[in-house]
DNA sequence: CTCCTTAGTTACAATTTTGTACCTATGTTT
DNA sequence: AAACATAGGTACAAAATTGTAACTAAGGAG
């Protein structure tokens, strides 16, 4: 909290400093599709614990980047959906996801070969 | 060091893994515009320290994205550059830049609202 | 009356990241 | 002979991030 302009040196260094960090990027991308629920997010997201979600997702809150809905209903039902502000990061995350893709298809690649060499 | 595919839950995350941190998306933002050398970086990037741009270079280094050029001189002279697969990044960094630009446009005047607020 | 559900919170611990301060190499300049 | 310049390395400390485990709320089901 407390952000403050005179903290970057340059707009990279913004922009990573609100979406950096483990687990926002991803909440960013599955929200990209759409509301979900806390616990639709928690198993979109293999490895996350609930209380990185919360915190990732209060930090986006706070950006006013995440809109939070809660439903007055037991048990609880608590719905994320992007805002209208929260969209205009969508080319960052599409293109995170596009390189990402890439990335991982190289790691796949180089996996299989080590594995092919040990089995001589 | 030691990456794997099962570390990642999405390409996002995997994505993120690579140039997230403090420094990394920084760095390449200011190879794209060309070779640069070890001072003339830590010069653009008020707050970096040699140790954490040495780290962030060396990393970067290892995943294949920078070429670092040494020159047999005295005082030493290193050039980094972005590797043609270091540049597959741009779309990346382009739009990191774009959005936080205007993330701190937004900052800006927000200061000056809250500046001018306190002034009564 | 107890358990189940969801969406949390809290205190604490471990891990990772980042920073500080000092050390190195060596040809050139003063 | 001493100081300067650049591009580091290293040990250690501090700070930030992330993880673990236990606890909470409140209505409905058995």
């Amino acid at each position: 909290m407390g952000k403050c302009v005179s903290d970057y040196g340059c707009s990279v260094e913004a922009a990573l400093d609100v979406i950096g960090g483990k687990w926002k990027g991803v909440v960013l991308y599955h929200l990209l599709e759409g509301k979900r629920r806390f616990g639709e997010l928690q198993r979109l997201m293999p490895g996350v614990t609930r209380r990185m979600l919360t915190l990732s997702l209060r930090e986006l809150e706070e950006e006013g980047i995440v809109h939070r809905e809660v439903y007055k209903q037991v048990p609880p039902k608590v719905e994320y959906s992007l805002t209208e502000y929260g969209r205009t990061l969508e080319p960052i995350i599409l293109s995170l996801r596009t390189w990402g893709e890439i990335y991982m298809q190289k790691l796949k690649r180089s996996e299989e070969n080590a594995l092919a060499a040990q089995a001589k």
